[in-house]
DNA sequence: CAGATAGTTGCACTATACTGCAACTATGCA
DNA sequence: TGCATAGTTGCAGTATAGTGCAACTATCTG
């Protein structure tokens, strides 16, 4: 168990924003990696949007990420005791308006497009509609 | 155990702040209530800006308080899991520049000047000063 | 009642944060 | 080699946050 590197002030500020913290609950919830287009078609956020919003959880030692070909993979950090429970914390948390859930069903509709695992194909939120249907 | 009425965003953006987090981290591994007065001694920070601070923490649902006189006391708020997480968190955090440390000495040693518990005098922080050699 | 004092708040200033647009880089594939 | 596309980033506009000063309210005490 490492400690944090970062100042625990810049973990709180990163999760102080709405969309950010809808970013960090799909993993933690799913126990997934994500690529930028997974969680495009999850969150249904621009890309540009959520791109900088996982800069910004990178910076603040939440996040990390692994370029594989055109593709990003984000997912949480772990080996810190803190963020770990912090994680914790933020599973847990009421979802009064489903948001999270409903984030959670489009991402796992998502990750059956994956091949072997790996994300093969980009934003598809418009062909997703129809599938949902 | 109730939910919280506050969304756990503004939560997330109180604790920001690094002189909110001394504010939280003194109230609780003290497991006292503070008043403004004894607070302005302990963080050597203007009364102004703890006071606004407070208010902060107060309106994002971690803090609340109690009038008594000229007085007001400040505690953590109990009774929310997720909250009590966070506060367990908060106690634990590493203090390499031993800021928490000192912020706690400087109210324990404010909190003798009490009788009966409750805070009697204002600020003293010239006074403590002298009494610290 | 008047003065002292615990605490709050309006104002002004500066700094930082979020967003959309559009331009950009980097990689894979035909 | 050239195009499509996954992802990033500069710019501009707007909104919000932190701070100091000074004026304010509220309460106790002589």
């Amino acid at each position: 168990m490492q400690v944090l590197e970062v100042p625990i002030e810049d973990a709180f500020q990163s999760l102080s924003d709405a969309t950010r913290l809808r970013v960090v609950r799909l993993l933690a919830v799913s126990q997934e990696e994500a690529c930028l287009c997974e969680l495009v078609d999850s969150l249904l956020e621009p890309q540009y949007k959520l791109s900088r919003h996982l800069k910004i959880l990178r910076n603040a030692g939440l996040l990390e990420c692994e370029k594989e070909g055109r593709w990003v993979y984000h997912r949480l950090v772990t080996g810190s005791t803190h963020l770990s429970a912090l994680f914790d914390i933020i599973e847990t948390l009421p979802d009064p308006r489903h948001i999270y859930r409903d984030d959670l069903k489009r991402f796992s509709g998502r990750l059956k497009h994956r091949k072997g695992g790996r994300c093969r194909v980009g934003v598809l939120t418009e062909a997703l509609k129809s599938e949902a249907v």
